[in-house]
DNA sequence: TTTGACCTTTACGTGAACGTAAGGTATTGA
DNA sequence: TCAATACCTTACGTTCACGTAAAGGTCAAA
């Protein structure tokens, strides 16, 4: 049976994500990430370490850490009153509608880069 | 004959990008634009505003103003010995790579986002 | 001529996201 | 028993990308 893990101490999940500890306890003390504590030290649950896993996507698309932990607070919640859910819609929505732009930006980026990498490349081979 | 202005203003720059003066200033003092001058004044060419869009989409993207003024200089230079062509293509390649991963990301948050939208949506119609 | 709209420089301030000591505790293997 | 290893807290330092005065120059319209 393959079962996964239940609990990972802060120098572990530093090991698989490739971050610090000092992240790690900022994005805490930010109250992205709430580890259990066995005395002083973090215990990180699979919900803790999925957490991160988002946090740090978030990241590398360009959220704040801000914009990252009210999606993460919006899917906690997840339901709630009418008009709240309406502004988690909106909220969800905003931030959706600026990664797609992101893409176009990226694409566009990414096409020029590609070509000028063409060109270089060509020049390459003339000499 | 539709001709494109020759000569822009700081503050016509500002309106039409939705930036500061302070930030046009910034960059020019990062060297990534090098507008020339009518006395103190700072006259920007079609050249700089192109240069400038390219910034500004640069910056949505994630990148640092330091990597965005490398890749200015890459694409300026063009040229160069063939050891220098090299490391052109090198760095070029490697934002690049990172474009297609922040891609990749971007696509998931995306899905994630759009089905918890979905899934907000429908609880409001059940209520 | 003076008011207002622009432009300039110099220089200190700011928020985000950690980095980096400095010093202490707890467990573990030689 | 002693040293290494891994964890902890507190707190000041740092980089990036500007923001924000403060103080002033220039030019056109009223």
């Amino acid at each position: 049976m393959l079962t996964t893990r239940t609990h990972y101490s802060i120098g572990e999940l530093c090991d698989e994500f490739a971050v610090t500890a000092r992240a790690l306890r900022f994005y805490e003390d930010e109250a992205l990430i709430s580890p259990e504590r066995r005395g002083t030290t973090r215990l990180y649950s699979e919900r803790d370490r999925s957490r991160l896993a988002w946090i740090l996507r978030g990241k590398r698309v360009g959220l704040s850490l801000a914009d990252i932990k009210e999606l993460l607070d919006l899917y906690d919640l997840g339901d709630g009153r009418k008009t709240q859910r309406i502004k988690t819609v909106e909220r969800c929505q905003a931030q959706a509608d600026k990664l797609e732009q992101q893409r176009v930006d990226i694409d566009a980026t990414l096409t020029e880069l590609k070509d000028f990498i063409a060109l270089v490349k060509a020049q390459d081979q003339e000499s």
